[in-house]
DNA sequence: CTTTCTCTACTACAACAATAGTAAAGATTA
DNA sequence: TAATCTTTACTATTGTTGTAGTAGAGAAAG
């Protein structure tokens, strides 16, 4: 597998993009990006053959076109970066995660509900 | 407040180390510092030194050694950088990274008790 | 066909990160 | 005191990120 390093804040928006549109040109990505995150066309264009080398992204050229399509499922790269994450911050370990998510104030009551309710299914499930 | 970007690993494992030991110098951190991280003298005097200019250490001359401290408490490091994941990574939606976390399998069993008392504690005491 | 638009390919460049070497001041020791 | 060790201060190199410009190919439009 290809070194695959951190997603930037801005890698990640464009990557939730292609996530969301499947295969795209940079022109859409462009004009799919939000308010706070739009750049100039090149910019984009940097960051989307960027992607591609890292190997996020698979590249295709159609006609004169280049279309490039997500190569690692969101699912998988929110599990890499929360493991990274939690590595860095929390030692590699989740109940401390877990444990600061229910301290700090920023899940809401229906969240917490939800929580449990999750909780309490893979309470059997769990391998 | 200082402009305070993310911390890098490197830097993460430098300020859990301040953290633990509190004021220390260049050389106690060098040595402090676990195998996977074991870096070069002065490599480690530069990432003190800078994470003193970014405000994360306050610098104090004690004879001719350099004293460092951490300015700023793990609790609000831990804080903002977890706000800062939870953005980039789940949009800023907390319940989200809850969710993925009930689901993810990287929680023991006691882990999920533990969880599920504080979220109970909490269901009262929440603003 | 000529002008215009759009997109790719290539280049640029400043800031910062990661890593570490070297010179020199002081402390330690033989 | 002369040699050695420790630490600071400064410098250096390579890589990556964030940001974008320009040249030129092809399509579109008049």
């Amino acid at each position: 597998m290809i070194k695959q390093e951190n997603l930037s804040p801005f890698e990640w928006e464009v990557m939730k993009l292609f996530w969301k549109k499947g295969k795209s040109t940079v022109r859409d990505i462009v004009d799919g990006l939000p308010e706070a995150y739009q750049r100039a066309y090149t910019t984009v264009q940097t960051y989307v053959e960027r992607l591609a080398e890292k190997g996020f992204l698979e590249k295709e050229k159609s006609g004169n076109v280049n279309l490039f399509a997500p190569s690692i499922s969101e699912r998988t790269i929110l599990h890499q970066e929360t493991e990274k994450f939690v590595a860095r911050a929390f030692s590699g370990n989740f109940s401390q995660l877990a444990r600061y998510l229910a301290h700090s104030g920023r899940l809401t009551e229906s969240d917490i509900d939800e929580l449990q309710r999750l909780v309490s299914e893979s309470e059997g499930g769990q391998k």
